[in-house]
DNA sequence: GTACGATACGGACCAGCGGTCCGCTTCTTC
DNA sequence: GAAGAAGCGGACCGCTGGTCCGTATCGTAC
């Protein structure tokens, strides 16, 4: 039980395989971007990939979680407005606003995780925390309406897809975009449309 | 420029082949079935296939359309809760839950055509439809925020795959979900919490 | 330093998919 | 019923995710 340490070799391959991935991923649309460019593109055999990641959904959800580790941690022991401190109506809309800018610096990825087909993107356990963080946050808030589904449908509105709709496609700059998931989420809470997200990030 | 009219036999595979599609969709899950799967259940080659629906996508979103037709005529021209007689308060709504209600009736084609992968859902006309009719009930309301996001937000919140998440992974019973999502609705609206859906359906 | 078991490597290989092609059949028209 | 257009169908292709196993590398005990 005692699970032995990885050999070097592996963990340098294995980040090796992130990288490229990443690249990879910020070139081209993920449909284009197959497991053997990015072993090639990593200087290393398929197996290796493969016995690393599992398979093509496991290297991209590995290669999401380490980009959000950040704000995870940011979010479970950091400061206001993300860390636990806050008072949550004022927490709920940093959240999403966080998430949304992580969306928007990492459309490739967040694309190809919730675009990879097969499993749906609720499965992931990514998801679950993020669900239950914010329904716990809206029931200390207990505005109108059920917790759990207004967590659901809040989160719906920063979809992947969605925001590369209207960033790409209808070119919504960023801020813009930023201030109306603002705007929406101060109208489900329930108070008169808040002041915007803060200026940083 | 007098275009000619489609063949008899065309039109019988054409036939045959959306009802196969149908029937094996219904069955097991959109990834396992595939071109050959249906052309063999419709007794029709697959080239037959591909020249009346283009590719795989076509063929889902022709099923898609097809099914989703009498609600579309019946938002346009039907008596209210659903035609454009209805007062927007009531018919924004009403719009939802009809989303809804089909995503529940349909899941298997909703799911397949969200996730077909390749094409976004939100660059079929199809979705620009809702959306726009959507945004401009919203604009009458004239309630707080922008039309045009709080939208498509609350298109997202009856995306298929979020639907057969709570009804399928988490055994959310049909009419529960109805009445979270009016709930929902209606506090995005600015209303009190409305009186919940319909009985019907 | 060396020997040896455990672990990882890598690329040839495989099955199955979406999609194409083209000789042949069926429909429509006059 | 003849002729030409339109449609048919299944062998075929390119490519993908995923596997396999002989070989190279690592960690460890001496």
């Amino acid at each position: 039980m005692p699970e032995r340490a990885p050999r070097k070799d592996a963990v340098r391959n294995r980040t090796a395989a992130l990288a490229a991935a990443d690249t990879l991923l910020a070139q081209r649309s993920p449909e284009d971007v197959t497991m053997a460019d990015v072993a090639a593109a990593a200087g290393v055999g398929k197996g290796t990939l493969f016995r690393a990641f599992g398979d093509r959904s496991g290297l991209i959800r590995a290669l999401y979680e380490a980009r959000l580790e950040p704000i995870k941690t940011a979010v479970e022991e950091g400061p206001p407005p993300l860390g636990p401190a806050t008072p949550p109506l004022q927490r709920v809309p940093a959240l999403l606003d966080a998430l949304l800018c992580f969306k928007l610096d990492n459309r490739h990825l967040a694309l190809a995780l919730e675009g990879t087909g097969a499993d749906s993107p609720y499965r992931t356990n990514q998801y679950e925390q993020w669900h239950a963080l914010l329904r716990d946050l809206l029931e200390q808030i207990a505005g109108p309406g059920d917790s759990d589904f207004t967590a659901h449908a809040l989160l719906a509105a920063t979809r992947a897809d969605l925001v590369e709709h209207l960033t790409g496609e209808k070119r919504v700059p960023r801020e813009e975009l930023r201030h109306r998931l603002a705007d929406y989420t101060a109208s489900v809470l329930g108070s008169p449309a808040g002041s915007g997200p803060a200026a940083d990030h």
